[in-house]
DNA sequence: CTATGATTCAAACGTCTGTTTGAAACGGAC
DNA sequence: GTCCGTTTCAAACAGACGTTTGAATCATAG
């Protein structure tokens, strides 16, 4: 137990070190495996906390995802208004508006927000209806709002084909953030994925040209 | 050693019904979130037939997964050596054979074996260290081999870069296949990823625009 | 038939899970 | 000082989990 307690404000608050302690262990075990007294222990609390503070494990995984949901798609969605949906590159720039937030989250917290990305990234693939369906809530005016700018820049491109390629291109993204600790250690080193700007910088034009590959005949 | 089969008694092998049981629990709602009794009931045997069987839960997981990965793989090995890799279809021809064996399976077993598609990319994601070593041990070999191939025909991409791009095309197909229900659902219909041709037709052509994309700067 | 090995079965094992409880400790207001 | 709402705590709850056991059942060979 290296829990450590800052001198002058001590443990603030509870309820933020139990998020930390739940988002840190979701994203290595998952949130099934991740039970309320390992949670409890590692953020220092007692296990009737959880309970105090978020009512039950599930309002605990939601208040996980909502704490950083909320300003992430408000910055997702600053960013695709920004974009220039007539330009060359513009394919590219909707993609950046979407990833380069979660992938630059890291810039705010050092470990706890690189945690939150491949908490993403698997609870993406969950299997559990629950967790897929609150996550669906929390996101998909986003999605809604970034298939409608992706759609309308291939233009000529079939409802059929853009809704397929789209789940390609989550798939790819869902897979960079949940598994970049596989990647890295698969390549030994050679592909650093916890770099925002490497990832980014692989992974966009990789998209976009699957993106914009000709119709299928 | 085996048993004297007796076509003509009932449930002919226990040991074949909880495999199926198995599999289709574990495609539905995840390994870990399976339990034996739940897996014993759906085959209509008894609880610790399990640990006669298979010694443990475990046991029954690695079962699950080499009895179709062992055939599956064999048949990937097979089409990969019937590719003309200085075709210029080549990246269409490899990543067909790695893919239609997996979406094709289904032709054996009405429904057991799209199950098993499923559970295979779910697993791809899963959080369990054992489960996803186990995985490698028993695909590894052919990863290998595929890799070395698109190395080959895409021949002057640098190695760091064909690392990723692989990293991207193993989560377009797991999401597709683990996800796929998904899709037809979010799509209302006009996708049908249960339909093999259709994943095919329209997966092979984004992720080889992806792999030839033009080298990143 | 009996004998033998393979298979099934109901019941229990100890451990872990999320949740609940009621009392203890806290901190500011009066 | 007392009071009161907020927060913590140890202890226990009922249920589910993987696993084990020892006897019952089955099919076949001698």
């Amino acid at each position: 137990m290296t829990e450590t307690l800052s001198p002058t404000t001590e443990q603030v608050d509870t309820r933020e070190a139990l998020l930390d302690a739940a988002e840190s262990l979701f994203s290595e075990l998952g949130i099934q495996a991740s039970s309320l007294r390992a949670i409890t222990q590692r953020a220092g609390a007692n296990l009737a906390a959880v309970h105090y503070h978020f009512g039950s494990k599930e309002g605990l995984v939601r208040a996980v995802f909502s704490r950083r949901l909320k300003p992430l798609n408000e910055q997702r969605l600053r960013l695709l208004e920004a974009c220039d949906l007539t330009a060359d590159d513009a394919v590219e720039q909707v993609l950046n508006a979407f990833l380069s937030p979660l992938l630059r989250m890291s810039r705010e917290t050092p470990e706890g927000v690189r945690d939150f990305a491949r908490l993403m990234g698997r609870a993406y693939m969950e299997p559990s209806e629950e967790v897929r369906e609150m996550l669906l809530e929390e996101i998909g005016e986003v999605v809604r709002r970034f298939t409608e700018a992706l759609g309308r820049i291939l233009s000529p491109l079939p409802g059929q084909e853009l809704l397929w390629r789209l789940h390609f291109v989550a798939g790819a993204m869902g897979h960079t953030v949940a598994c970049s600790h596989a990647l890295e250690k698969h390549s030994h080193g050679l592909c650093q994925p916890s770099n925002p700007d490497e990832a980014l910088r692989f992974m966009i034009p990789f998209l976009a040209a699957g993106l914009r590959a000709g119709t299928t005949p």
